[in-house]
DNA sequence: CTAGGGTTAG
């Protein structure tokens, strides 16, 4: 290769833009950028295809942001991007998540007259996605003369990606209504994902049979999409099935298996996973460990999850970052060492948003343990960095009334009132063939509630008995709306989710909650005990497919 | 000669 450069460099062919483009390309193909960036260097004339090759060269080694540079060096130049550079700019602007410049680069397609080009405007549909303008994304796409499979999966990417799983599958039905053309790997793995954060298992076995259908079960993302899929859809033995069929399971689908395992409270099963996953060579990666010590946190398997911890950097290499020490601090304070908790939370150095899920998951441990102290200090941090603050308001209120500090819930909550603080009520819902029962914290229409309540009760007992740490179930003594020591039914908690994660769920009929689904082989009486109070006392009363947080407050 | 879309956490 290298002889060749410089066999060309000595017969003056440089010179020849052609031919140079060609080496240069032969370079980027072999990952070689530093080669390929000399030769365009030592250019006379780099032409636009000199500079778009180099570009996409960067982006495919992960270096977007010198591609930009160059993007910015060949404006200043006298050559002109044509729709290949623009395509590769515009991709270069989604990896960096760059709302700003990717705007700039679309003002300047505008202006380009490549407006009416596919490709372009596919990446475009991409790009406005990937930096969360989705109703941006929404316009690029409407305004499209001609689309393909490629810019549909776009728009379903970008909205499945921004929390908007119901208009993802709205555009999947759109285009197979519009039989032009069929669906492929990557547009299923989109529609799959986006059931997937919806929760929605009748859908998602819907496009597992199009996935059949199609010939793609073999291929490894989409399977992998599917196994995630039924692990958040609480369907675990469907999620193993197609688990099982994978040859060579990447690290992903691994830890999709471990983190839905975790989440069922099946902790030694994920332990189990992560075991045989080593055992096969394949490396865990920094989601796995959050995995891996979840289901230690959950499982009250501390000493292990402290073990994984250490072995994280020392054997595999990852450093621990914030996501990881919440996880060791939910394992900490779920098992009741909560000054080992407080300290290791004040040691970590967080921005806002990893700060609020950890001071978050530090105030639900103080209130699980009645540790008023740990709980005022906790609550100050989160209300006076305006995070959560109507959640930790409830909490340390809760706290109090838990350790029977009534002046206190009165004064938090005269507090909230003055200052017009608002929790939404929390939730959970039923899906029951087509249809979302929701029940929401506090609602007194329950008529049932007592019943509903003491099935909780029997199943968070069985929770406890296969290692579940948590609060206990049922009754909290403050409801933001309502007056103080008002004893309510709340349905809203993580508890009450893997209460019923012990329920077996009959064909057809799903439950969610929380946007945990669980289920395990017993309980099977409790279940449908649980489904005639619902099908008695829900049915019509609240119908909407929505999820929940779509909904107006009843 | 150069370009666009898919999977794992909280």
């Amino acid at each position: 290769m290298t002889s060749t450069h410089a066999s060309v460099m000595k017969s003056g062919f440089l010179n020849d833009t052609f031919t140079a483009n060609h080496l240069m390309n032969c370079y980027v193909r072999l990952k070689e950028t530093l080669n390929a960036h000399q030769l365009f260097d030592e250019m006379l004339e780099p032409n636009v295809v000199s500079y778009t090759s180099l570009m996409a060269g960067y982006v495919n080694m992960g270096q977007p942001k010198i591609a930009m540079c160059l993007f910015q060096k060949m404006n200043g130049s006298l050559v002109s991007p044509n729709e290949f550079t623009f395509a590769t700019v515009i991709n270069a602007c989604s990896i960096l998540a760059d709302l700003r410049t990717g705007k700039k680069v679309h003002a300047h397609v505008e202006v380009s007259g490549l407006r009416d080009n596919l490709v372009v405007c596919s990446s475009l549909v991409d790009m406005y996605g990937k930096c969360n303008d989705v109703d941006r994304a929404r316009q690029v796409f409407d305004s499209m003369g001609c689309r393909n499979v490629v810019s549909w999966t776009s728009m379903i990417v970008a909205y499945a990606q921004n929390a908007q799983g119901d208009e993802a599958l709205n555009i999947f039905r759109e285009f197979n209504y519009l039989l032009g053309d069929r669906p492929n790997q990557f547009m299923l793995a989109s529609v799959i994902n986006a059931c997937a954060s919806l929760g929605r298992l009748v859908s998602g076995k819907v496009a597992h049979g199009v996935v059949i259908r199609c010939g793609y079960d073999s291929n490894d993302v989409v399977a992998s999409t599917l196994v995630d899929m039924y692990t958040k859809c609480g369907d675990v033995s469907y999620s193993d099935k197609v688990f099982q069929r994978i040859s060579k399971p990447s690290v992903i689908p691994y830890t999709s298996m471990i983190v839905g395992a975790a989440k069922y409270g099946l902790g030694r099963l994920s332990l189990g996973l992560f075991e045989e996953m080593i055992a096969r060579r394949i490396k865990p990666n920094d989601v796995t460990f959050v995995g891996v010590l979840h289901a230690c946190s959950h499982s009250g398997l501390v000493d292990e999850g402290l073990k994984h911890l250490n072995s994280m950097y020392e054997i595999y290499g990852i450093k621990a970052d914030a996501k990881h020490y919440t996880c060791v601090v939910d394992m900490l304070g779920r098992s009741g060492r909560l000054d080992e908790a407080y300290q290791l939370a004040k040691s970590i150095q967080v921005d806002a948003n990893a700060g609020a899920l950890l001071w978050g998951t530090l105030l639900s441990a103080s209130r699980l343990h009645g540790r008023v102290d740990i709980a005022v200090e906790v609550s100050k941090k989160l209300i006076e960095s305006n995070q959560q603050v109507a959640g930790a308001y409830v909490t340390l209120s809760n706290t109090y009334a838990l350790a029977g500090d009534w002046e206190n819930v009165h004064s938090l909550r005269s507090d909230m009132k003055r200052t017009g603080v608002y929790k939404e009520p929390g939730c959970s819902w039923v899906e029951i063939k087509d249809k979302t029962y929701v029940f929401y914290a506090g609602d007194k229409s329950i008529e049932r509630g007592s019943e509903v309540w003491s099935l909780m009760r029997k199943l968070e007992q069985e929770m406890k008995k296969r290692g579940y740490v948590g609060e206990n179930t049922g009754l909290v003594f403050v409801d933001v709306e309502e007056e103080a020591k008002e004893e309510i039914l709340t349905m809203h908690s993580e508890r009450l989710a893997l209460a019923f994660g012990l329920i077996s769920i009959p064909k057809g009929i799903t439950i969610r909650i929380m946007k945990n689904l669980r289920m395990c082989k017993d309980c099977h009486e409790a279940f449908k005990q649980i489904s005639d109070i619902v099908e008695r006392d829900f049915v019509g009363a609240a119908t909407s497919s929505q999820p929940p947080t779509m909904r107006q407050r009843a």
